[in-house]
DNA sequence: AGGTTATAGTTTGATATCAAACTATGTGCC
DNA sequence: GGCACATAGTTTGATATCAAACTATAACCT
């Protein structure tokens, strides 16, 4: 019950050369939800960022892209709420997905400090293949998981972000 | 059903100066895992760090003090392994904590490219506050999460961060 | 109107992380 | 022994993130 994850286990070597193989002892971490909910999210990122590489977009473009997409004309700074990040952390996110032509900015009349964001006939392609992608992710996840308990499991998951203080 | 978590409403202002509010539209992150995965841990990870900053711990020196106090004499690759990270990360944090003396290294005799690592006494010191922490961050997940699903919760977590490829 | 306070976005500085290249050491094979 | 390959740890370069300071604009109050 202590092996956790792929390749944690530790290896002795005895005097004549045998190997001795020893199990990590997690201790407390190991019923930790904090610590494995880190785990569990940083595999999870890992493979989804593998895989979106391969159509060229770093993982964090994915929710964002959705996000302005399903708000059009949403600020940066709403974005970022939303997102679950510093509005600091978006700037070159943002200025990169312009760049490339992804999403566009205009600068609101009203209000001459927010932009508005809106995503590009370009972006609406890339972010269909980002979410083919992120399907294939999710039936990924949701094997592991499994139908029975997915619902409890994302409730709670939401229950913490809202939650946590 | 839209709203996920605190400060993520839009606000709009019509033409006499009201505010409107207006919910943000997540579409299919709302219910995919690899999102609320993110954001559960990025809130939970943020809670901890404040507080584990209060005793001038980042939060990440949790898990490896744990670690090596628990399987003294563990290799910084091994170590890597069990805490889910590139042995490059730990570079830097074995350092901090050998130069700060929470943390003994020595070479070891059989195999000279290897160090074994331990924790001292100040370290074990150290572990205590950071374990009282830890404990109390604990109580306030177990509190949103609810005594009856912890169990099968974790093992989720548990079971992610070991299957996904 | 003018001063104060609030807000949107950017800049800057610190930290954490990975991946690939590198150094030193160890293992295996001939 | 000596060459090829493997392994432990470090270095380097790239990315992502936050928090605090900053700039520009807006709102609020008298």
């Amino acid at each position: 019950m202590a092996r956790m994850t792929n390749g944690s286990g530790r290896v002795r070597r005895g005097k004549k050369g045998e190997t001795i193989a020893e199990a990590i002892r997690f201790g407390p971490l190991e019923t930790w939800v904090g610590f494995n909910l880190r785990m569990a999210q940083e595999h999870a990122f890992q493979a989804f960022s593998r895989r979106s590489q391969e159509i060229g977009e770093g993982p964090g473009r994915f929710a964002t892209l959705t996000l302005i997409a399903r708000n059009p004309g949403i600020s940066q700074t709403e974005l970022s709420h939303a997102n679950g990040r510093d509005k600091s952390s978006l700037t070159p996110v943002v200025e990169d997905l312009v760049r490339r032509g992804l999403v566009e900015r205009k600068r609101m009349r009203a209000d001459r400090r927010t932009y508005r964001l809106n995503v590009t006939a370009a972006g609406k392609q890339t972010l269909t293949m980002l979410t083919r992608c992120a399907r294939r992710h999710e039936r990924v996840l949701d094997g592991i998981i499994g139908q029975r308990d997915r619902k409890r499991f994302l409730q709670i998951l939401k229950k913490i972000a809202a939650e946590v203080e």
